[in-house]
DNA sequence: TTCGTTCTTGACTGTTCGTTCCAGAAAGGG
DNA sequence: CCCTTTCTGGAACGAACAGTCAAGAACGAA
């Protein structure tokens, strides 16, 4: 009943969060989204609310997107050292050929010191992200790979805040050998 | 000659540094700014040019306090260990009661990765934050304390991209422990 | 075909943005 | 004193902002 969409939902809410994801919230004009999502300024109030709801969804979105990729690449069977190192080394190319960082990321850093809704979600993603590390660290002490490691818990928790460090600085330097040592360092832990 | 400035140049700079740290860049307007440095809009402009440069200056007056407390925390006599401990635990007790984050990470995270002006500064606070911790670093090593430390210069580099990202955890989480659990793993690497 | 619903379109709302202009007040030097 | 310089305060600028409105086009159902 009625009139059919021209446009397609996850492909214009996909450029929507590529938008936000470039420019942050505050930078990201309606104009900006009308435009590079190649759909009419009512459509987009009709289909995703204002512009503040539209930046969850995309926040959602993203989240769906990477945070599947973590999570498939930590249930990789085989040596959990080298799925952590492969992480982190693609990682430091994504840094060197794209600034727009993490997008839960830069989400924490713009609003989640005051938007509670941004804050649930950076928060819930860096959970998930934090139970994906513990069971692949787990997975590793059973299999008698990560002996050394005692508290997992801890360590989950460390490379994810290590990881978005990594990302940070990537948007100050582009050195490589930067890059290069932090994850050297940081990957001593699991030794 | 002429009429005298009624405000401290200084003093309203750091009044500004206070709304951009706290707002970022976008989220600051004039007004804001206006209102909170208790100066006339017109003084604003004469005396620091148009909003982007105020920016600038203010990322200048942060790194001359901030990155000046690192630099004595870490030149302190005594444990290196215990100094950066104490960093990091400061870190912590910031982070949980204060969610503006640090002013150079959120700089990084909102504009170096668009403004050549703001990357050179955060990359040259980062450079001077990552000289501060080599040095604490050869210290360390040459009195004893550190002797497993081969390659000061990548753990200087580690330290602070993980004081970042202690710090942009903290902006999604006011979980203690889990921040506590981030520096008991990152301070395990100069153990 | 007709009706009802939904989508598209572009003009339009009032507000806020960064910035500038201007007139006048205040102060030091001659 | 006057002159020059500087600061102040408020009004004003055009542009951009988020969000809304009304009219018409496209479709499904009856």
């Amino acid at each position: 009943m009625g009139r059919q969409k021209e446009f397609d939902r996850e492909e214009a809410l996909h450029k929507a969060m590529e938008v936000f994801w470039t420019r942050g919230y505050g930078a990201s004009s309606i104009q900006d989204l009308v435009e590079h999502m190649s759909i009419n300024r009512q459509s987009l109030y009709d289909t995703f609310g204002d512009k503040h709801a539209l930046y969850l969804q995309a926040l959602d979105r993203y989240r769906d997107i990477e945070g599947r990729k973590i999570v498939e690449l930590m249930e990789r069977p085989g040596s959990v050292k080298r799925n952590l190192r492969q992480l982190f080394e693609i990682t430091i190319e994504k840094a060197l050929s794209d600034r727009r960082g993490c997008f839960m990321g830069n989400a924490m850093s713009e609003l989640a010191g005051r938007c509670q809704d941004t804050a649930a979600r950076t928060c819930g993603n860096m959970g998930a992200a934090h139970e994906a590390f513990y069971r692949a660290l787990l997975r590793g002490k059973r299999e008698g790979e990560l002996k050394r490691i005692r508290d997992a818990r801890a360590v989950a928790r460390f490379l994810y805040s290590s990881l978005q460090g990594l990302v940070l600085t990537g948007k100050a330097t582009q050195d490589r050998k930067t890059l290069k040592d932090i994850v050297t360092v940081t990957l001593s832990v699991i030794d």
